[in-house]
DNA sequence: CACCAGGCAAGTA
DNA sequence: TACTTGCATGGT
């Protein structure tokens, strides 16, 4: 599958449309790249709003940091990540990455940002409980890469425009956007938070098209 | 009451 | 390879 001109121009109207709706969503809300890190992991599977009050119970103990998560006790951090749910799980993910962290860079993001986005997203992949989306997640929020975020929204919303089967897969998603949407990470955060924000605002339903949607004729 | 939320891993067929 | 299930909570 090459490039399609047809194809960059809808993914550009969609983006040009929903950007008039929804404004510059200033994607990802953190105040460090590691609180985005941990928010990766903790909005697995569950409601934004329930995350951020594990992230300020992180906060306000002081605990939102790689060496902290690391020598903190697990059923400790578990409690105190609760809000965000499956958190016996959650807590070891986030020790899991934070040693991750640790080990690569010791603790300076910095220092990763400037490896290899293609090595970097592999050796993330091998963390336990890193898996695609919380990997691309981590590279294009935390570190800036220009890479794609695929998420059930996302899909759902392609797949309704004609832009990709329900049934593809999550590499397939993500290297149609590469091809077809410009190679830049501000621009590509912006995408992935509105169509997030178009889904949860218009596409409630598993079919069909919301009459005050932005896409509804495209 | 059912169902979903900015998923992932491990097990089964 | 392609499903299925466990993980847990909070909101609608």
């Amino acid at each position: 599958m090459g490039k399609d001109p047809k194809v960059e121009r809808k993914l550009k109207k969609i983006y040009g449309l929903l950007e008039k709706e929804f404004g510059d969503l200033g994607w990802w809300p953190a105040e460090s790249g590691f609180e985005v890190i941990a928010g990766a992991v903790l909005t697995q599977n569950t409601s934004w709003k329930n995350v951020e009050k594990a992230i300020k119970a992180l906060k306000r103990d002081g605990s939102l940091g790689v060496n902290e998560i690391i020598s903190m006790r697990a059923p400790r951090l578990s409690r105190l990540i609760r809000s965000a749910g499956y958190h016996r799980v959650k807590a070891r993910r986030l020790k899991n990455i934070s040693r991750f962290v640790a080990d690569e860079c010791g603790g300076r993001l910095g220092k990763l940002k400037k490896r290899d986005v293609g090595r970097l997203r592999e050796a993330l992949l091998e963390v336990n409980g890193i898996g695609p989306e919380t990997a691309d997640s981590i590279l294009l929020y935390a570190l800036d890469k220009p890479v794609f975020v695929v998420d059930a929204y996302t899909r759902r919303i392609f797949a309704r425009h004609g832009l990709n089967p329900e049934s593809a897969a999550y590499d397939e998603v993500q290297a149609f956007v590469h091809e077809h949407f410009p190679c830049d990470a501000a621009k590509l955060k912006q995408f992935h938070a509105l169509l997030v924000e178009a889904a949860k605002a218009f596409c409630k339903k598993k079919r069909g098209h919301c009459g005050r949607c932005p896409l509804k004729n495209t």
